[in-house]
DNA sequence: TTGTAAGCGTTATCAC
DNA sequence: GTGATAACGCTTACAA
């Protein structure tokens, strides 16, 4: 079946109405070699009059490349590929590259299966979007094409991983709360085997450190990535510590479970205590009472400096080891503006 | 420059190490022909020592078909796309297809764009992902391959346009609120220019009007899809009308506003009243207090629902028209549970 | 049963 | 400057 091959315009049809060789059109069209004004413009015309559109396939068979990269992510429903997924398309789609997409849902076989379909489609390269939890474990011998890692690291070394800095980030917040004059900070945050959690806890504790402070009650509350942690947390932190100033939180929804319990505990936000979420996932941070400050990952950023990395790699420039890319401070009302 | 040629395996390697032609090779591997049965074992084994993948490209190029499909869309980063992508990629991913991913954001410079790019290369079909608002201008004529709608519907009723079944979803919601006794319910929803808020305000209004009932206050509060206007429209709401029994909110997040101001009103959820989202937004809907009721969307189904139907095109017997599935109430504490 | 050869649509290498 | 011709890797008549 397929295509009704007729109704595919080729090039022999472009060089039969301009009157030349498919080797003449080829090079007309391309700008390649040497021809003549006027042939070009006929062929150049004939190929706008047939809508011509040049087989990616049988380009594709010549060159080897085929001006497509995978992308292989294990949580597309989750908010964290999305981003950089759409940074990334952006960033190939100017190049006239595109994306094909697989889910492996955190299924390692579902993985090797789409590895290989990726590999004989012979995709240029891969992005491996990965979580912000551990390291994992490299793919690189099984793929004869540049990789990039994004957001998950991965256990080889001599592999290109583009992560967060979130040690970074939760330096921006620790700052940002002192310098609002806080001097009580609570953190609340999710399980503590994630690595994304622990680096912010370094980073956090550094700062603290640094203005001679210690986190409220010593240690930070490791739970879950849930309002309903963060609701808990706050509840028992101050209760605990009914002095606590500033709740600096792993994540926007913890933080907006945090908003809750304060208002019901009859603290206002910001004046009593001040609120930090993390993500700055827009739909929760903004639409929220008060808005929430919080920590932006740059994710749609991350994306397109992957793609980078990743023609470098094609131009045989490849980098290795770990790049962390800056976060960014998003203030909003819960942590008094400026004003 | 690409991939290094050498490190390519090709089929000529494997008839080379099983000692026969490139044409028994094939034949052999996929099941064509006559073959002597040890022939084909000595090929397979040699297929399987070299790791061989067959080239994609070679093959799209004979058979006129790639086994890949365009997914279009406009608004990857809202949260209707993804869940539609995944149903579809896996969907596709049984049937050993690929999903070509291109997200125009709105933009219909770059959604041209995409499209050419995408029958260049030479994708089976196109999946074109719309939002739940208007319909939208066919692309009908500009593609040579079958399309399917998905979401958002065409404005050529030649194309096929699949839908949720946004009455029908109105529908349950207030089935089940009416069996919980309700009888003044009020409803609160985004802007009136969707066609999805008019189409579940429909529903709700039969499913009333079959039990002599009407909206709280006549009319449906038409805002936005936000937090913001649920806790404004909540306010008044329930201001104007106190005995309000149950609000049907358009959507999780309008919900979600109404339930906070339903706490600071002093009215218990649900013994008071009763609140229902709509959209099952996981994270939101199951994690806020109390969880909501809300209607799942079935969106994954209807991206494999869309697959079928491109399948079914492909085999030359495509469908028209508009179809509508189901949409299915989850039950949660917020309109009370069975118990 | 197996091998030879043509051809898919394009680009690259040569002669002319 | 232009046009045969040979690839690219694979499938498929058709011949052996």
């Amino acid at each position: 079946m397929g295509r009704r091959r007729s109704q595919q315009v080729t090039l022999t049809d472009v060089a039969q109405l301009a009157g030349v060789s498919v080797a003449t059109a080829s090079k007309a069209l391309n700008a390649k070699g040497e021809v003549a004004p006027d042939t070009r413009q006929r062929v150049l015309q004939a190929a706008e009059q047939l809508a011509f559109q040049p087989n990616v396939l049988a380009r594709g068979l010549i060159s080897g490349r085929t001006r497509t990269i995978g992308l292989l992510t294990d949580e597309l429903a989750g908010r964290f590929s999305i981003p950089i997924l759409l940074g990334a398309e952006n960033a190939l789609g100017n190049e006239q590259m595109s994306v094909l997409l697989c889910d492996a849902r955190g299924d390692a076989i579902r993985r090797r299966h789409y590895i290989r379909t990726l590999v004989a489609r012979q995709v240029d390269g891969f992005i491996v979007v990965g979580d912000s939890n551990d390291v994992r474990p490299s793919l690189g011998r099984e793929i004869p094409v540049p990789v990039v890692y994004v957001y998950g690291q991965s256990t080889d070394p001599d592999d290109l991983s583009l992560l967060a800095d979130d040690e970074g980030g939760a330096r921006l917040v620790i700052e940002h709360l002192i310098a609002q004059r806080r001097r009580r900070i609570g953190h609340i945050t999710g399980p503590e085997h994630y690595r994304a959690a622990r680096d912010r806890v370094t980073g956090a504790r550094a700062v603290l450190a640094e203005n001679g402070l210690t986190l409220v009650g010593g240690e930070p509350l490791y739970g879950e990535w849930s309002q309903r942690w963060g609701r808990h947390a706050t509840r028992q932190l101050l209760t605990a510590h009914p002095d606590t100033d500033a709740l600096f939180c792993g994540n926007d929804q913890i933080a907006v479970g945090a908003l809750q319990v304060l208002q019901e505990m009859g603290r206002r936000v910001p004046d009593d205590v001040a609120v930090v979420g993390y993500d700055n996932w827009e739909v929760l941070a903004a639409d929220c009472r008060p808005p929430l400050t919080t920590v932006d990952l740059n994710l749609e950023q991350l994306g397109a400096t992957a793609v980078l990395h990743l023609f470098a790699a094609l131009d045989g420039n490849p980098t290795t080891g770990v790049l962390r890319q800056p976060c960014r401070l998003v203030v909003r009302e819960s942590t008094g503006l400026a004003a």
